[in-house]
RNA sequence: GGACGGCUAGCUCAGUGGUUAGAGCAUCUCGUUUACACCGAGGAGGUCGGGGGUUCGAGUCCCUCGCCGUCCA
């Protein structure tokens, strides 16, 4: 076997492994009905996206949960692929095209959709690349996209299959209209804003009346050549007189009428609402509950048209609201601006403010609404944190329908086709169903000469909403079957961002209840039973992280700087459940520390003796010797079960930033710190020797089983290394976790019962050796000087008994050189502290001077006086004493009697120093 | 405006009604004895956002106010 090296070195290792597992094939999920299934499908990252320190926590997560079962002996899957993004990649690609000063509709839409699948083809693997090096173990052999043709066949027929339900339909509304991506969106992908802005106060002269004006304020005069009213509250007796009056707009002259309706604001502005029926959705209502013409004076880019009057046709819709106030205040209408704040609608995708836009799009009911409240209401699918599930039950108790047509062409083309000489603008909800006019299906007409297929593709969230079945071949029975649904499905867990609840987790829910199993009780129809929500990274600032700040750390250099595993640790070790994270590269320097500390124990175990047979749990508990059973070998056995069972709950409670706590804690103080150094004492001693490596190999054998769902590389790496798996296996994909209880059985079947006593024992020795070692310091010491302590059996009563040979274990842990224990008095003057042993005596050359000891005595003593008088105050209190648990009042008499003890064992040495 | 989350050491964060509130980083002192300086030993550092209440006992439960953030309108 190699030696293994002085300090981790994770580039070499990790690209070792990562081939070495992949050629095994480690990480394919295999329906088996024999084992529990456990089963991930990856929130699917855009195919133009590249690896951010979100896809790193969300990923990482994944994989510990799907590691962990595989350890567990689960079955194991975790489905990979990316989505097609519509907005993003057609971006992307028009891009590209610009920079050759082409337009797409240059190519047409055949040529250019084979461009994108060009650039797919070319860029769209590298996230998915990226995830490979952070060492995520999804079997890549399903890796799924949502434009395969596959894929692709289950969303049209999903279009269809809704169609037929009576859940889509074709319509003429309002829409939050892109016009940048000159499309429109859902309502969920509109980001409102909070935009700096002038509110302006116009003037509308009422006809008949000449130098009676109304006015009224508004953040957009470009759009007042839209106005087709002005709206006042029907009860507003400001305005009760003009009510069926008119007034002249003043951009674009003409005659309007003066309205009334009950949804004006009276108290925004001067109570008078200008109506623009076109661009904004609260006056479209308004609009048409009064029958109001709608002017629309915005082509489809923003830019005014004719309708907007000769001065400002042409002028951009920013442009334009410039141009119009200055048009206003020629005329004498404009009374005044003002600076204002206003929430503006802006494009997710684009980030350019929306227009709301009356445009034909297709709109989905969404399907099992209340089902799909009364699955997270009731428990069959858990949210982590919990809280969540108060956001999507607000959602869907709102919810809207789904706008889910898109004017692009990178995308599923919605499979509709119309008859040829049909006008589409005049369709009516029955012609939709006519199929002399309108036809619905995957396969397209028998004749298609005579039709005209739909242009509009689908949103992209009408793809990925089918998943978690869609990427196991549903509904294709064959494909099903070697998809190993039947067994998979319900997914276990899904791990995403809470900013896509609504996108993504509630119409997953609505789909899963609509299409799969029906008739079924509803746990079998869910896509999945549990679904942990991540914080967000943020920056040092608390800003989340953009690609447009660029405040985001590459992941791959961090990769390159801490390694994957590094990485890993770090980031679950500042992510607690569900609250945001501030990233500090700090902690993945922890990480990459904590790691180097795994590896220099395992070589320092590989340097302390042979390697005895470890290629399973039951061999090396045989190599141990309960005869040569020690309080050390208790004490940490004992946590060893106890950080076991800890991280059997964390899993449970979905607490991964606790385990990682837990195990640091537990290897780095328990293990290295303390046993570790008792062990170099014991290994010197052939009696003791081969106890001290088995148990030595235990903990390392059980920590490696715990660690490895969080840092997979190391892991595999030192278990090979160590020798704990036959040669072939890997801990990967062969290991088996064993839980506390099992290993506490298999202790016990070769006679190993470990002892409190032992356990408390330790406890004492090692405030024993840290008393001493505060000693020194306070003493000013040097740390590794090898000193003389006395301890006198007279002074203080132990509350430990305690054996003088078990002691030389540690003195060498405390830097003594030379101990000794009797009834003589100590020195006077000799620095002392008090003990679980007794009281020790550090024997100085010279102690000439006692002024720092007494002073260091005197802060302990105020501290103890202190206690003392607390705790005295807490038990002379009649109503603790009648209220408080027996247990508690025991305690608090106890606490106070060592208090005591001390205080006077701290007196006396006072005055034995003055 | 409504809902939710946060406010604990200089920084990032743990903390499950019960002794004297913890960790990592940073800082100061000491240290290179054959795992590890990516290390070891020790120290200093806290009115747990403010106020009120419940309780024998509150960082923890309740009310209220403040600030920061997120989502919804």
């Amino acid at each position: 076997m190699p030696e293994i090296t002085k300090s981790y070195e994770p580039r070499e290792v990790e690209q070792r492994w990562h081939a070495a597992w992949q050629a095994a094939d480690a990480f394919a999920g295999r329906a088996d009905p024999g084992r529990e299934p456990y089963s991930i499908v990856i929130p699917p990252p855009n195919v133009t996206g590249m690896l951010t320190m979100g896809h790193v926590l969300n990923n990482t997560l994944q994989d510990i949960l799907i590691r962990r079962a595989r350890l567990e002996g689960r079955a194991a899957l975790w489905v990979p692929g990316t989505d097609h993004a519509g907005i993003a990649t057609q971006t992307v690609v028009e891009k590209e095209l610009r920079k050759h000063k082409l337009h797409r509709r240059d190519l047409g839409r055949e040529k250019f959709v084979a461009k994108v699948w060009e650039w797919r083809k070319e860029k769209g693997d590298i996230i998915l690349e990226q995830l490979r090096r952070l060492g995520a173990s999804c079997d890549w052999s399903r890796t799924a996209f949502t434009m395969d043709p596959g894929y692709s066949q289950r969303v049209l027929y999903v279009f269809v299959e809704l169609f037929r339900r009576g859940h889509i339909y074709r319509g003429k509304r309002m829409v939050n209209w892109c016009p940048a991506s000159l499309t429109a969106l859902s309502d969920e992908e509109v980001i409102m804003k909070p935009v700096k802005g002038l509110l302006y106060r116009v003037r509308y002269e009422i006809a008949g009346r000449p130098g009676q004006f109304v006015e009224v304020v508004t953040t957009r005069p470009e759009t007042i050549p839209g106005d087709s009213a002005i709206a006042v509250h029907p009860d507003d007796p400001r305005y009760a007189g003009l009510i069926g009056q008119s007034v002249w707009r003043p951009l674009v002259r003409e005659q309007i009428p003066i309205i009334a309706d009950a949804a004006v604001d009276r108290e925004f502005g001067t109570g008078a609402l200008k109506i623009t029926p076109a661009h904004d959705k609260a006056d479209f209502e308004i609009g048409q509950r009064h029958q109001l013409p709608i002017r629309d004076v915005l082509n489809p880019d923003g830019v005014l048209n004719e309708l907007a009057g000769p001065e400002l046709a042409g002028l951009d819709r920013f442009a334009g609201r410039k141009k119009a106030a200055e048009l206003l205040k020629a005329a004498g209408a404009l009374v005044k601006e003002e600076p204002y704040e206003n929430n503006v609608g802006y494009s997710e995708r684009a980030d350019v403010p929306i227009e709301p836009r009356l445009t034909m799009q297709w709109w989905l009911r969404y399907p099992k609404v209340e089902e799909a409240k009364a699955a997270v209401r009731d428990g069959h699918i858990k949210f982590y944190p919990e809280r969540w599930a108060k956001v999507y039950l607000h959602w869907l108790d709102n919810i809207q329908d789904w706008c889910i047509s898109r004017q692009l062409w990178w995308g599923h083309r919605i499979p509709v086709w119309y008859r040829k000489g049909v006008d589409r603008e005049k369709l009516t909800a029955a012609d939709l169903r006519d199929p002399e006019k309108v036809h619905v299906s995957l396969e397209g007409p028998g004749d298609p000469e005579n039709w005209e297929q739909e242009e509009d593709v689908l949103d992209t969230w009408a793809s990925s909403w089918l998943w978690p079945f869609a990427t196991m071949g549903w509904p294709d029975p064959a494909a099903m079957d070697q998809a190993g649904f039947d067994f998979f499905y319900p997914t276990t867990t899904l791990v995403t961002a809470p900013d896509i609840i609504f996108f993504w987790v509630a119409r997953m829910i609505m789909a899963g209840l609509e299409f799969i199993r029906p008739g079924e009780p509803l746990e079998r129809r869910i896509p999945f039973r549990n679904v942990y929500f991540t914080g967000i990274i943020r920056d040092q600032q608390g800003r989340k992280m953009s690609k447009s700040l660029g405040n985001s750390p590459d992941p791959l250099d961090l990769i390159g700087k801490y390694g994957a595993d590094g990485l890993r640790f770090g980031i679950i070790s500042i992510a607690p459940q569900g609250q945001d994270i501030r990233f500090a590269e700090e902690r993945i320097e922890f990480g990459k520390n904590f790691c180097n500390k795994l590896w220099n124990a395992c070589r320092f175990r590989q340097l302390s003796g042979e390697a005895g047979d470890s290629e399973s749990l039951s061999a090396i508990i045989g190599r141990l010797d309960p005869d040569r059973f020690d309080a050390d070998d208790h004490a940490i056995l004992d946590r060893l079960l106890a950080v076991t069972r800890e991280v059997d709950r964390c899993f449970y409670e979905f607490e991964f930033s606790a385990t990682v706590q837990a195990l640091y804690g537990f290897f780095w103080n328990d293990f290295c710190d303390w046993y570790v150094e008792v062990s170099k004492a014991k290994l010197q001693v052939a009696d003791t020797k081969a106890n001290c490596l088995a148990i030595q190999d235990l903990v390392l054998r059980q920590t490696l089983l715990l660690l490895h769902p969080f840092i997979p590389f190391i892991t595999e790496e030192l278990w090979n290394q160590l020798g704990f798996g036959a040669a072939g296996t890997f801990l990967t994909r062969d290991a088996r976790l064993v839980d506390a209880s099992a290993l506490v059985e298999t202790l016990h079947s070769h006679w190993i019962l470990l002892e409190r006593r032992q356990v408390r024992k330790v406890e004492a020795f090692k405030e024993f050796v840290a008393g001493i070692r505060q000693l020194k310091a306070a003493s000013g010491v040097a740390s590794r000087r090898d000193v003389e302590v006395y301890l006198p059996t007279s002074d203080f009563r132990p509350t430990v008994e305690f054996d003088e040979r078990d002691l030389n274990l540690y003195l060498r842990l405390a830097g003594v050189a030379r101990f000794s224990h009797g009834t003589n008095p100590a020195p006077d003057k000799a620095p002392a502290i008090i003990t679980p042993l007794g009281t020790a005596y550090l024997l100085l050359p010279d102690s000439g001077d006692s002024s720092a000891e007494v002073a260091r005595l005197t802060k302990e003593l105020g501290k103890l006086a202190q206690y003392v008088a607390a705790t005295e105050a807490r038990l002379a209190n009649p109503a603790f004493a009648g209220k408080a648990p027996p247990q508690v009042i025991e305690g608090a008499r106890k606490q106070l009697a060592d208090l005591k003890a001390k205080k006077a064992e701290i007196e006396r040495l006072l005055s034995a120093l003055s």
